[in-house]
DNA sequence: GACTTAATTTAGCAATAGCTTAAATAACCC
DNA sequence: GGGTTATTTAAGCTATTGCTAAATTAAGTC
């Protein structure tokens, strides 16, 4: 629960949702933050048994195990249109002010 | 979504979930922490709009607001028959002590 | 108005969360 | 073995969280 309490965690889970990815394009998706604690983040996912890992080499890969989510499945994908909504509102804005300026 | 994180806030929910409940009402059940403690958990649900308020003379009623939670309401019922799940079994096995002992 | 009861706000404190930088591990390649 | 790449662990720092005790507001009662 404290799990997915935290927004970068979101954004994490919405990276690995329909297939894995490394811990580095992880990390280098996920912005404004270093890798340390992306791999942090990471590490309390799957300690809360949310995501799993498998080693290939020197990369890991973790992904979301949608399963393991259960009902928060729905509560996450609420908040991600949500904040689809919110970006979607702020480049109207943008949207707006440039057009008044051009005028 | 921090508002249901803490186990507190949602053993309040759980109080105020069928039907409304004072704040003093809520203070006493809820133990181990002090009035203000719970007022403040109370106004941090209610600025979520999770819980609705209702002023009657010196009282003041809560009550959860079930279509404000959304999708939260399964991820809450999983977490409180969870947590049901967990006395049952630390009384399973307090009785399981004693039997042993008595023996 | 003074008094009581219900509840909140304020101030301050301890524990925790999330981050950063630097150091360590781990698998691979030459 | 030495070097490189991918990733994690460790140490330490700051901001936030949740609490308590004390002060405050608000509504009713005498």
């Amino acid at each position: 629960m404290t799990a997915i309490a935290n927004s970068r965690r979101r954004q994490i889970l919405r990276l690995i949702w329909d297939a894995e990815h490394s811990a580095g394009e992880i990390a280098s998706t996920v912005d404004d933050v270093s890798w340390p604690a992306v791999s942090q983040n990471l590490r309390l996912l799957k300690n809360a048994g949310l995501i799993t890992e498998r080693r290939q080499g020197t990369h890991r890969y973790y992904r979301a195990d949608r399963r393991a989510l259960g009902p928060l499945e729905a509560v996450l994908r609420q908040m991600w249109t949500r904040d689809l909504g919110r970006l979607r509102d702020l480049a109207e804005a943008e949207a707006r002010f440039r057009r008044r300026r051009r005028d």
